[in-house]
DNA sequence: CCAATTATTATACAATTGTATATACGACTG
DNA sequence: CAGTCGTATATACAATTGTATAATAATTGG
């Protein structure tokens, strides 16, 4: 609890220009000046994006600060409030975005699905392009689930729940159009979503040429899910 | 860059007693004293579950600093260094630990299989039930593996592994004994694992009663992968 | 074109953090 | 008993954080 403090705030010191009665109202305004009041009204994105730049390997959305994404995004700390409450609904409309984007993506590509490449290979084909190519997104998916606020979680397990039933209506179909049938198709939907974006996040941690053989294995595995689930369908004990 | 500081830390500023030539030597130790200079050395174990009292479903380890968990340990910020180099340090001791606690566990409950419950199912018990008795250490192996340093992220996946590992003899064997032989079982046994965390994962942020439900979701995911395993080893094509 | 509104800013400040420094205490060694 | 060494502490401090306040500029509506 200072009791004393006379200290100043942001950048370093620079007496010369406070402590004046009117400190900011300087005379020739300067191209380099930081253009005072009113600015172009996009900061919405520009502050999801500077928050997207700034998340890596060893940093996660929990990890920023406020002071820190409004300095990225090259706005003023206060301005941060005008657009999000807290760096935790930032959070949250980052991973809806992400999730949006990334379904329409796969969406797209399982359009062109073709006989030779299976659901599981074509999918895990996207996803690993995806994981390779990262322009960001991905990451918060695979890696930040389990941290945060519950709202935080509820968000990122809601786009993961998106993924389970968009992969269910797939798996009946296609199944069916080979004659198959699965049983609890809802249930092997959940374990191949769920085991994708664990081997994912360990992908995401190995170096890449790496990558292929841990898709390799990711696929192995969703096959082991889809034929148990056809053999369940027939007998359902095992 | 602060240039005046005559700010006090810690506790609120007592003039009375500060800036006086000396200040701590008190003359009357009263017994309420805080014990300055030396005390017993169980601090390290005393610094790691005061780490581990504090995360909870929305604090992670990450998220707690040096101090917060000295002043829950009792010792002095400083005191800190004595026995770890970082939080990062303490957090990795903390994995360690929780995941040979855990591996015992389920270790000791898998001697006690019998023919009426499965492997999955018996594991899975052993699993839930340390879940919901959450005196601590399952929620770090579920939640923190994907945030944190490299060296954390390692020692997560270090103890995973070692999870692994274990239930591919135990499935193995097990499968041997009735007659069966699956193909690629150390696949099937990653799967598995990581499958389980995932479920627990979701358990964890579930009201309990929902647990059973999650469990049995889980046992059927296991089986699928059992079931498919067997079958990809008489016809690896799927 | 002026007033009201709104978005953005600068400044301020208490809290907290990690760590540097110096000091105090206890236990062992002689 | 004295020395000294490891362990703990108190104090200090710069950095950073979230947020409160008030000022300022751009936009909008009349």
């Amino acid at each position: 609890m200072p009791v004393d403090s006379s200290s100043l705030d942001s950048q370093p010191v620079d007496t010369s220009r406070s402590d004046s009665t009117d400190c900011a109202i300087t005379v020739a305004d300067t191209p380099m000046r930081p253009a005072l009041g009113r600015r172009a009204s996009t900061s919405r994105e520009e502050l999801i994006s500077a928050a997207l730049a700034l998340i890596g390997p060893e940093r996660s959305i929990g990890s920023l600060s406020l002071r820190e994404i409004s300095r990225e995004a090259g706005i003023a700390p206060n301005s941060f409030y005008r657009h999000f409450k807290d760096v935790d609904e930032l959070a949250i409309a980052l991973i809806e975005q992400a999730g949006h984007a990334l379904r329409t993506l796969i969406g797209e590509a399982r359009d062109r699905i073709t006989p030779q490449h299976s659901v599981a290979r074509t999918s895990m084909m996207v996803f690993m392009e995806q994981l390779q190519s990262d322009q960001g997104y991905l990451h918060l998916l695979l890696r930040e689930g389990k941290v945060g606020s519950v709202a935080f979680k509820q968000a990122v397990d809601q786009q993961l729940v998106s993924f389970e039933q968009e992969l269910c209506v797939d798996l009946i179909q296609l199944e069916a159009a080979q004659g198959h049938n699965v049983y609890a198709p809802e249930l092997a939907a959940k374990a191949i979503t769920r085991l994708v974006f664990s081997m994912g996040a360990i992908a995401m941690d190995q170096p890449r040429d790496q990558h292929a053989v841990t898709m390799e294995q990711t696929i192995s595995m969703i096959r082991m899910i889809i034929a148990g689930a056809r053999i369940m369908k027939l007998s359902p004990k095992v």
